[in-house]
DNA sequence: CATTTGACAGGAA
DNA sequence: CTTCCTGCCAAAT
């Protein structure tokens, strides 16, 4: 584990992301003490040391959509999420309603 | 130590 | 609603 704390918050962030609900970026970096850091924590996913064990397909654009997860494709992604309970606009998370944390834009 | 890159966000056109 | 540009932060080279 020789990562900077940002990464250490962002994971512990991620990983206790409920299940049914997403976060933005933005919110992550946020919520690790760092607004704006959005970027910075894309930056931390792709780092991501378990994929298995960090739902990163919790995490979302400030759309609702996503950017990146290129793993089986953004169509598995979604799906995922929609088994577990998220509520979808088309191919983008309904943020409205499934946003974890703080509340709707 | 300086520059570039990137799984972002928000505003303008 | 879609597309382009600018700003921010951290990590990688």
């Amino acid at each position: 584990m020789s990562h900077s704390v940002f990464t250490q918050n962002v994971y512990k962030i991620v990983e206790a992301i409920p299940q049914g609900k997403v976060m933005t970026y933005g919110d992550v970096a946020e919520k690790v003490g760092s607004p704006g850091a959005a970027r910075a924590v894309g930056t931390a996913m792709k780092n991501n040391p378990d994929m298995s064990k960090i739902p990163c397909h919790r995490v979302v654009g400030s759309d609702g959509g996503m950017n990146g997860y290129a793993f089986g494709g953004q169509m598995a992604k979604i799906e995922k999420l929609k088994q577990e309970g998220v509520q979808f606009r088309g191919l983008k998370v309904n943020l409205k309603l499934s946003r974890q944390g703080i509340n709707q834009k």
